[in-house]
DNA sequence: TTGTAAGCGTTATCAA
DNA sequence: TTGATAACGCTTACAA
């Protein structure tokens, strides 16, 4: 049992516990740190004393003299959007399994650059070595090249080629994989409800669609333009529910699929007898719409572990194992099928 | 301008500024800390050199120093629920507004305490002078209750009367206003579909609802077990489709509430017609399920908020101001009604 | 295999 | 108002 110390007591260091068993302090650091060789006995002395203390190492101490923090910094987008938790978790698995910790600064969806910039100045003063973005941030500023350049940074948003982002998830193809999903049922066209431009997914998907439908020698309808949100969803669908000939929608997130599906059962459209619906996240509540939506899903927990994977392996200069294989797959359910002749 | 430093080059530190604007190392200790009285000349000049150098203080250098880290550690569930974000962002918000940051440690939903303890221990270590517990620990047990004395520690979550959560939402109250809203409709008695066992929340709220029956005269019905996700939520609600008189059921949560929904649609009850439903949590997509769910509303952030700012209060040992009053309230949408006679 | 000595960049203390 | 000096608890480098 160890010796009960007040909450007043310093906490012992590794002159305490060197003292204890009989060594040098130096000994005890390598024991802590499993480097260096240590006769197997003393190697037990050490610890043993190390139980007894209830000795742990000084994080600011070691890093103080190594020059190390093993510490990831993450900047998300402050709401309360589904993916933002998957992603997050998906972080810190990937960095604790690697000995990292992880900091966290929310930033404002639509904050000034200021806003950002204070957020990876703190991050950075925190001792962060490397940063996660996972919010669009234009890196092509002369006040954030001076800071990628010294803190190695990677994004976990957005696909096109980028060296800040080789992993993110295929936007294109997500927008792809909708489109011809519903082209191949059999739909003249599809409409396109928009998220936030404020995103650079948004665009790609935008872009992808306009694309699919160029191809299949159709000229893209006026894009419905939404913000991620339900409501600006329901929105959409009152305007799609106006339009006669519509018969399929790609929404470009779940949570505006909802809000779609709600104005086109209040304006007496069928889904998806008269109008087919595809959305894009996968979120679990998807499965459980009226009817269940057919959905891009995209696999945020592993984004998030492929982004840290990929910082650590920038920090240590080397690879740190297969990266999570990061791919939209489309989920066929109840919001889609052929138009009614 | 600032001077490229390459990436390699080592970053500035107080000495360096010191030497660039004529001064000792202390009086730019004194300036960076806004303590100690400089000459606004003097303090001009230091800004300057700070400006130049591109100086930012070494959080790890002034933590050995100081004894300080103003760290708070977060430890959550590593599960993709919807309050996670919002929660997270609270205690964001109210730390980095009183200079503090956060690390977060994510734990697996049933993981055995030995894994709580390695989180515990990793905050610590980490230099985390509290920490706020986002997911049910028993604190009271020999090694948990070692941790909490030499570390303040606050928890997010349950209700009942614990100096570790003075402030965490109502959970018997959430039980009486849904079942009471219920009652009060007309209904003769309210099934109930609980959470997950292994959460606090889940008893408290089955208590409620048993004593709000057994207060109106009611003997309470078998529960109906659930696990807060929609797919529990979905087989609960075969089980309440296949009583013949059950006219209302209190759902745990709003993602279960989900499920039920849907069991219900496709065994051909009608709600709030044949049954009404009330369920818990108020996420952003509960007012777009079909109908619009009825659901008791927790302030998530406000939690996370409240948590970090009691959390503060007691490593300064004084107030931080006016917690933000935590309460659950009824939202009153389309999913209930009186029952059909 | 183990120990000694010298920093790491800051803040605290005391003196000027 | 300012400066010199000694910690803070660890790791790195080198010596024994």
């Amino acid at each position: 049992m160890p010796p009960r110390r007040s909450s007043q007591d310093k906490a012992p260091s590794q002159v305490d516990v060197a003292r204890l068993a009989g060594v040098s302090a130096q000994t005890v650091s390598r024991v802590m740190s499993n480097q260096g060789s240590v006769r197997p006995e003393t190697a037990r002395r050490v610890l043993a004393a190390v139980d007894e203390l209830g000795y742990r190492i000084h994080a600011a101490a070691a890093s103080l003299a190594s020059g190390r923090t093993r510490l990831l910094g993450v900047i998300i987008v402050s709401n309360d959007r589904y993916s933002i938790g998957a992603h997050g978790v998906g972080i810190e698995q990937a960095a604790a399994a690697h000995g990292y910790t992880v900091t966290t600064a929310a930033v404002a969806e639509h904050a000034s650059s200021d806003a950002f910039i204070e957020a990876f100045d703190r991050l950075e003063r925190q001792g962060a070595e490397g940063i996660i973005l996972g919010i669009p941030i234009d890196l092509d500023t002369p006040a954030m090249r001076v800071r990628t350049e010294r803190t190695p940074t990677v994004r976990s948003e957005r696909s096109e080629l980028d060296p800040h982002s080789p992993f993110a998830v295929d936007q294109a193809l997500i927008g792809r994989l909708a489109v011809e999903h519903l082209l191949e049922l059999g739909h003249r066209t599809v409409w396109h409800v928009t998220g936030d431009d404020y995103w650079m997914e948004t665009d790609e998907r935008r872009t992808a669609w306009q694309q699919v439908l160029t191809e299949h020698g159709i000229t893209p309808p006026p894009v419905i333009p939404g913000n991620w949100t339900p409501e600006s969803g329901y929105r959409a669908g009152r305007t799609i529910a106006a339009i006669p000939d519509a018969t399929a929608v790609f929404v470009s997130s779940d949570e505006m699929a909802f809000g779609v599906l709600r104005a086109l059962h209040e304006a007496g459209k069928r889904v998806p007898e008269d109008v087919s619906v595809v959305s894009v996240d996968g979120i679990p509540l998807s499965a459980y719409a009226s009817p269940a939506l057919t959905t891009v899903r995209q696999p945020f927990e592993d984004v998030g572990r492929a982004a840290a994977l990929r910082l650590i392996a920038m920090l240590e200069g080397s690879s740190v194992g297969e990266l999570p294989h990061i791919e939209p797959t489309l989920v066929v359910r109840a919001s889609t099928a052929p138009p009614a002749k």
